[in-house]
RNA sequence: GCUGGAAUCGUCUAGUGGCAAUGACAAGAGACUGUAAAUCUCUCGCCUUCGGGCUUCGUAGGUUCGAGUCCUACUUCCAGCA
């Protein structure tokens, strides 16, 4: 079993470290989206420098290319990828939601490559297959997100994600009882808890997941922070507190990272810093800037005041804006180094402020000032 | 000097009788949440009550219901010949 330590619990919030293989994580913490085995436009050393103690990778990806025999011939993600820390894999479950032209059934989901086209199907054992050979210390359970909105679809698509878990689990642990006979590492799997926004459907397939005892939870199938409060307290008051929860894909917007922690959750993964510095838009204290716009051209000051990032140290946003409007790699570069560091720093700051117990003016404070001054 | 060719939005460019006029770049702005994203969207002559109105394709005339497109002259540039 995955061990998870907590150290100090306010509400449902609480401060703990994650024990894997690969180290420890101090939680709640922000993991970096390592998609394709990258953090796009960073280098693990760079990742390190700036704060990061995980990365998540996404198995569908990895399937397609290089393959995860590859990555196991490798020694594995953190050692093919050269992180050496924690590592999580994604079980390709988000690809049934967001790429066109998937025929889910019951037994699994069949895919056109968007590469080449060829046809293959993820099924949970075959997820759970993958997961192994990629050797992530943490595996997500492979769920099935509705594309709709409406109550019947999400029904529907939890209690395919609960089959598929019972699924996971026995497959899990043939690939378990395989890897001790043969000494190899632990790694850990995650229930995924579905059920959109309907609080009744959270609530059943929180305790579903939690009767099935895996070693932690993913929560998926969020995309705003409207009501994620409220859905939150319902299934994290339901999910054993002694097992880490980790909110699948939210964390673009600082008030998701001070909601998720709040209410009970432990790690963070969100594409969105890294795409969006790749895009121009930057973090501040203030906001979001789009460092691209005619303002910044003659402004000497650094992206960020009390910033103590690599970009910000160095560089101003005339720099920046002069990188980016002359399309440099290294406008991406630092703009990524900036805001991946930013939300990581600010999910341990959420630590921080837990541990002293400051949370709440910590979050008014942020909360205020970020928003206020732009929307 | 002669003979050809060319002049269109900041730049390059499409356009050979119905056109405020193509495409690209540049410029201005917006979006992005378990990454088919170093991507995508919008604006880009002036004004607008968003119906439309006005002024445009080197300059000046002309032909025509109608001209960026045809004709004449001029200006500038390019090429060849002197």
């Amino acid at each position: 079993m995955l061990k998870f330590d907590i150290e100090k619990r306010d509400g449902l919030a609480r401060v703990g470290t994650i024990h894997t293989p690969h180290g420890d994580i101090k939680t709640p913490a922000f993991v970096g989206a390592a998609t394709r085995a990258t953090v796009k436009a960073l280098t693990m050393q760079e990742m390190r420098d700036l704060g990061s103690q995980a990365i998540l990778a996404n198995t569908y990806h990895l399937i397609l290319r290089p393959g995860t025999d590859l990555i196991k011939e490798a020694g594995g993600l953190a050692e093919f990828s050269s992180w050496h820390g924690p590592t999580f894999t994604d079980s390709g479950g988000f690809q049934i939601f967001s790429l066109p032209n998937v025929k889910i059934s019951e037994n699994g989901v069949k895919f056109k490559s968007h590469i080449d086209g060829a046809n293959f199907e993820i099924t949970p054992e075959s997820s759970m297959q993958a997961q192994w050979a990629i050797g992530a210390d943490i595996h997500m359970a492979f769920d099935h997100l509705a594309k709709s909105e409406n109550y019947a679809d999400m029904k529907v698509a939890m209690e395919r994600t609960h089959a598929w878990l019972d699924r996971c689990v026995t497959e899990n642990e043939k690939l378990a009882t395989a890897a001790r006979e043969n000494n190899e590492v632990e790694q850990y799997l995650y229930a995924v808890v579905q059920g959109g926004t309907f609080n009744d459907l959270r609530a059943e397939s929180a305790k579903y997941c939690a009767s099935k005892n895996p070693d932690g939870f993913g929560i998926g199938g969020v995309f705003t922070a409207d009501g994620m409060a409220e859905m939150l307290q319902t299934v994290n008051s339901i999910l054993p507190e002694n097992k880490p929860r980790h909110l699948l894909g939210m964390g673009q917007e600082p008030i998701d990272l001070f909601v998720g922690a709040e209410f009970g959750c432990d790690t963070f993964d969100c594409v969105g810093p890294t795409r969006m510095a790749r895009n121009g838009s930057l973090y501040t204290l203030d906001g979001r800037i789009n460092i691209k716009n005619a303002k910044y051209k003659h402004d000497f000051t650094p992206l960020m005041q009390d910033c103590n990032c690599e970009c910000c140290n160095n560089y101003t946003r005339a720099y920046l804006h002069h990188l980016f409007k002359t399309d440099e790699i290294t406008a991406k570069v630092l703009a990524s180094i900036h805001n991946e560091h930013f939300v990581v720093h600010t999910v341990d700051q959420i630590r921080a402020s837990l541990l002293d117990g400051t949370f709440a003016d910590y979050k008014q404070e942020f909360l205020s000032r970020y928003y206020g001054k732009t929307l």
